[in-house]
DNA sequence: CTAGGGTTAG
């Protein structure tokens, strides 16, 4: 070995970062030592399986050696079989078994059955299986390991318990990827059946069963099982808080990661995104706020997924301000991930023209958008009116990136269309999709024949809905929202008359705020208590100075108005947004913002009272309800009263 | 090198 090939591998196990490894790939070249197997395999490694980004360089590289070893190629196998086009491993596992020089060993058939796992490809997954049987590889225990979890994977469970049962001798690994199988195929009791059986336990098979229980939505068992646990690692708490935000018990999910903190253990980068994604589904701003602060002091502000997902979190609690300072300034690195956030933020703020700009500089910086990213920009189009804009990019997305639409595309078409009043052509756009419409479809139109007090279409469109999904509570109070304000009371009854004999019940509304870091939920005139009486005792003072300062007159029909009405005779002054921001203004400090979430969209009349607040009390008041937020201001909304 | 945790839309 001479000293620039010793160089050349103290170097290679220095390298952290991409560039990094550019520099020493030249220093290389300059010394031919291009190909040397052993550095070349070395090169290889680290872009396909330690560096981030990397991948495309790595095979590059690989193009350049004239004949690639096992262990390149598998090198290459495995790196592709985690990337986003899993099927490119399987086509360079191929080119391996092309070419003379080298011949598939078992971790060949390893890394490929975890890439046909990954793109749920049984096909594939079955003709890999037959050639490891030919080369006498199927029996080996980490290429049996494999075939477990990409049977289950592809939905085979009867085919992954038939290889786990040949094993003659399952190590910790073997048992724990059949305990997952069950769970990917929705066999909750085979997994336990399997893992009392397991002869060994680790940390792992215990957050095995953690993810399997939290997936399938067992919280409960999800933290028996958790309690039970004799020793706790990272990824438990991790499984744990994410599990329990992603079911929407996001107190839980709080509560998780104070605990972890107390246990004298620190949130890593799962944790803080399972926490902030929390925040952002209550709208917990404060929390937010605090979970930032750690984020910079520890340095996480440098990792992609945890930034991502604060950036969402300040867009869902209303800050697009933060939200935007995130995206510009924050992160050195973006990807698809947080360009589409900020898009979405934008759209859910109204931002409409900033979403489509922002698109053009993704395109500018040379980032191809994916689905997601169209269905951000579209829903930012229809949301603020943009109608050509949202036809251009529309068919953009199609003719230049090739992209087929998905339901959710043709849903916000059918939007931008009807939203501005173009029922025509959002109907006739239904009709010539290629796809079958489903409710959601439907459902966006009849919103629109709500909007745009549309009697006979939405009659007809109903009709569609009572089809597809007859039992919507939210479709018949649409309806009846629709004869309500056209006046024709006796349809509305008999609307009413056969929810009750059907006995559909319509989706109780909530409101929550957040007070001194601690979130308070209201329902229709009831909330926690003794904090109840405190916001009605404010609201009645509220509504009297808003009577007499502000000109407000209740709605009398607005009860019927309502877009996912509470109704009730009295219910509008009960409404939990009102009874929230009247608990906000009496427990909040002078000038501070109130930020309500809302699980439904906001009624007309609370709409009306809170611009009128906004005015006479001179404060500011976010509602996000369920598709967009509402920033009121000096009497007037962002929606521009257009929601 | 095989098993376990993740952010974006609806």
């Amino acid at each position: 070995m001479n000293s620039s090939e010793q160089l050349c591998i103290s170097l290679l196990r220095e390298c952290k970062t991409l560039n990094n490894l550019k520099q020493i790939h030249a220093f290389a070249l300059k010394t031919r030592l291009e190909n040397d197997p052993f550095i070349a395999g070395k090169f290889l490694l680290l872009c396909a399986v330690s560096l981030a980004d990397a991948l495309d360089y790595g095979r590059r590289i690989f193009l350049h050696i004239p004949s690639p070893d096992v262990f390149m190629y598998n090198t290459l196998v495995r790196g592709l079989s985690e990337s986003e086009s899993p099927q490119q491993s399987v086509i360079a596992y191929i080119k391996m078994r092309r070419s003379s020089t080298s011949q598939p060993d078992s971790f060949s058939f390893a890394f490929t059955l975890k890439a046909a796992a990954n793109y749920k490809s049984l096909n594939t997954g079955v003709q890999l299986h037959c050639q490891a049987l030919n080369h006498g590889l199927d029996t080996h225990l980490f290429v049996r390991t494999t075939l477990v979890s990409m049977y289950a994977e592809c939905g085979c469970i009867n085919s992954a318990r038939k290889a786990f049962d040949e094993l003659s001798q399952p190590n910790v690994v073997a048992w724990n990827a059949i305990v997952t199988a069950c769970f990917r195929c929705g066999d909750l009791k085979g997994a336990e059946l399997a893992f009392n059986q397991m002869p060994f336990r680790n940390m792992t098979s215990w957050n095995v069963m953690l993810a399997g229980y939290t997936k399938a939505g067992e919280l409960e068992l999800a933290r028996r099982s958790f309690l039970e646990m004799p020793v706790k690692d990272a990824v438990s708490w991790s499984t744990l808080i994410v599990g329990f935000a992603h079911h929407g018990s996001f107190y839980e999910a709080f509560g998780f990661f104070r605990e972890l903190q107390r246990f004298g253990m620190r949130p890593n980068e799962v944790s803080l995104t399972g926490v902030l994604s929390a925040c952002a589904q209550a709208g917990a701003f404060e929390f937010g706020k605090i979970v930032h602060g750690y984020m910079e002091k520890a340095g996480f502000n440098r990792i992609i997924s945890v930034s991502n997902a604060l950036l969402d979190t300040y867009a869902k609690c209303g800050n697009i301000g933060m939200a935007r300072l995130v995206f510009a300034w924050m992160m050195e690195k973006k990807n698809i991930v947080s360009w589409t956030s900020m898009m979405a933020g934008f759209a859910m703020h109204g931002f409409g023209k900033e979403a489509v700009e922002l698109f053009h500089e993704m395109e500018d910086v040379g980032l191809r958008p994916d689905g997601i990213t169209f269905i951000s920009i579209l829903y930012a189009c229809s949301h603020a009116g943009l109608i050509e804009q949202g036809c251009e990019v529309f068919h953009k997305m199609t003719e230049v990136y090739k992209i087929e639409p998905s339901i959710e595309h043709y849903g916000c078409m059918v939007d931008l269309f009807g939203r501005a009043g173009l029922l025509k052509e959002a109907y006739e756009f239904i009709i010539r999709m290629p796809i079958e419409p489903n409710a959601i479809i439907w459902r966006t139109l009849l919103g629109a024949c709500s909007i745009h007090k549309n009697v006979r279409l939405a009659e007809r469109v109903k009709e569609q809905l009572s089809e597809l999904d007859p039992d919507n509570s939210g479709d018949h109070v649409l309806l009846s929202n629709i004869y309500a304000v056209t006046g024709k009371w006796k349809d509305v009854a008999a609307v009413r008359r056969s929810m009750t004999d059907r006995r559909i019940k319509k989706t109780p509304g909530w409101s929550m705020i957040e007070v001194d870091k601690v979130m308070y939920t209201f329902v229709v005139g009831e909330g926690p208590n003794g904090v109840i009486e405190e916001a009605y005792e404010k609201l009645g003072e509220i509504m009297l100075r808003l009577k007499v300062e502000g000109g407000y007159i209740p709605e009398i029909g607005s009860v019927l108005h309502d877009i996912e009405e509470e109704e009730k005779e009295d219910a509008v002054s009960r409404h939990s947004e009102k009874l929230a921001v009247a608990f906000g203004m009496a427990r909040l400090c002078q000038g501070s913002i109130i930020r309500i979430v809302k699980n439904l969209r906001v009624c007309k009349d609370c709409h009306t009272v809170m611009k009128l607040i906004s005015e006479v009390y001179k404060l500011e008041i976010v509602v996000r309800d369920r598709s967009r937020f509402h920033s009121f201001k000096d009497g007037s909304c962002s929606c521009r009263d257009f929601w």
